[in-house]
DNA sequence: CTGAAAGCGCTAACAG
DNA sequence: CTGTTAGCGCTTTCAG
């Protein structure tokens, strides 16, 4: 566990020189850059990060905030973020909230005794005020999930113009009894994507039904059975279900399966994230693809800039409509 | 941003108070710790972690090592680990190596260079080689997936008594003629999963067949779908199926599905993990279900009690076979 | 191009 | 019970 001291010694030089040959940056005599190597490899030396960071004060290391570590959601987009932070010498804390404030503090106490240099939120249940208090200290960015224009940078899909073109696609299919299975209104994308449900109904002249407009509490497979169940006992049945999530839709999938229905014939489902799974159900699942990765990049990008003390600005993303068997026969 | 010399300074008292009242252990009087928690709160004085640690020689962090963040098996197990490490004021860094040694060094860079004080590897394709190097000098514990007695302290399960409990189980509803979906025998597990799955069979004078045993790159959905494409075609098909994850077991299923075959009747599945998903396929997956959470909290726990200098000992947990539709009409 | 020295923020002897 | 002081390991002026 050799110190820089010891390498400087064992060199014959000063630690400043050690260091600029450690970082590169200033100009030193190919010679003396050549003893300190050597000594360096002699030693076995690993430069300590504790020391640098403190004398930095900086930890290069960002969180990440996420409700649950199980949603296949987010894998693609912490793949993306990690990436990214890879690249620029950042290491990755994946914090996983349970949507529960006393983790989510447990967290935001790492940025706030500096061991973490900033956060990407993507818990639709943050609490926006600590979140808003913490962005004018730190460095914060919404991926994703994000609670409107309160002044945190975000990236994003447009949520109301994705779920109006998969009600729409419904429709071009010949659905007009269409339920929507959603989840709870406090999250603005549920207003949103139920604001596209009904943009899509009133082009096409379909009345909006109350009674077709689920809520769940949770995004989960077991939610999405039980929904299903009310949907199959409504007296005027729907002929199709958009579900806000895929693991939505595939619990309405088992459910009309366990029901003796047929899916698309007796059913069709649209799902939404095009989560792994999506594709291994039977039959495979219509959903609405967000650019995953490229959203963890970005949001990781613009993180890095924002630690930078840059100025950054929100983002919006491209999403798709990817047509499966759920609602092609 | 104030620091620990300013609190000092307005609270009238000298930087040693100030660290004792921080960490509670020493005797402070009432009125001069009175004095200084008001100073913290005036100064909004958040103590800092880099100097802490820095000073501490410690970062209180550990790494979990896993091969694919999206692989269910694990998720049970990181949380089991991080609310361990979490109540004894740790943080995990999630780990993604993709089973590639480029990323695993990246990581294994940060404990060289103090940025994490240990680590706990899952990853079966792990450098074993670089792995005992680094325990020479680092805390590291081997959770789930292990590479034999190296030396290195693991907890795992009796693998070999798992798979032949699962293999007995599909004998005794009567089933002789059992296919084993194994992955590569370079992994330890694989080899004594194999090695249960003869045993079960030798036991009722089953003889083993060649033909019967297939193997896969990965654990993963689309390996299990084609391994049944192949067991279906085998001349003599085998009416039972034990596969080593629940991933393969789910793929072995759609497949089976597609072929207009019934699980179980013509061909009974179990699968490995008991993965959530298990439980959402049609028919619902027997399988061999792992005390995750607690695998978590045991290997944490060893973990810190080795970055602590205390001496530790490689644990065997309990698993239980989870009898579901896939193996019973 | 190189060295001396200050200091990032904190803790822990040591002395009183 | 409290203050003084010496670092933890590193980077970065400032001189030379």
């Amino acid at each position: 566990m050799a110190n820089i001291q010891q390498v400087a010694k064992q060199a014959g030089v000063s630690v400043a020189t050690v260091s600029r040959v450690l970082n590169g940056q200033n100009k030193v005599a190919l010679k003396t850059k050549q003893k300190v190597e050597e000594a360096i490899k002699d030693l076995n030396y690993e430069p300590s990060m504790l020391g640098r960071n403190l004398r930095n004060s900086e930890s290069r290391i960002v969180l990440i905030l996420i409700p649950a570590i199980s949603n296949p959601f987010y894998f693609e987009i912490i793949k993306g973020i990690e990436n990214m932070a890879l690249s620029q010498n950042y290491s990755i804390l994946l914090c996983e909230t349970d949507s529960k404030p006393e983790k989510e503090d447990i967290y935001f106490d790492l940025v706030r005794k500096k061991m973490a240099d900033g956060i990407i939120s993507m818990d639709p249940a943050v609490n926006v005020e600590t979140l808003k208090e913490l962005a004018g200290k730190y460095a914060i960015i919404q991926c994703s999930e994000y609670g409107g224009d309160i002044g945190i940078p975000y990236v994003t899909i447009d949520n109301e113009e994705a779920s109006y073109r998969a009600v729409k696609h419904l429709i071009q299919i010949g659905h007009r009894k269409i339920a929507l299975m959603n989840t709870d209104e406090k999250f603005l994308y549920a207003r949103e994507r139920k604001s596209g449900y009904q943009r899509a109904l009133a082009e096409y002249g379909i009345p909006v039904i109350e009674d077709y407009m689920l809520y769940t509490q949770h995004l989960g497979f077991e939610q999405g059975q039980q929904a299903m169940k009310k949907i199959l006992a409504l007296p005027d049945r729907p002929t199709a279900v958009f579900a806000v999530s895929d693991l939505l839709a595939i619990g309405a999938l088992k459910e009309i399966n366990a029901a003796g229905l047929h899916v698309p014939n007796d059913m069709a489902v649209v799902g939404f994230d095009k989560i792994d799974f999506s594709n291994m159900t039977n039959p495979t699942l219509t959903t609405i693809a967000q650019p995953m990765y490229k959203m963890g990049t970005v949001a990781a990008g613009m993180l890095i800039d924002l630690i930078r003390g840059e100025q950054v600005d929100s983002v919006i993303l491209e999403h798709e409509l990817i047509i499966r068997e759920s609602t092609s026969g």
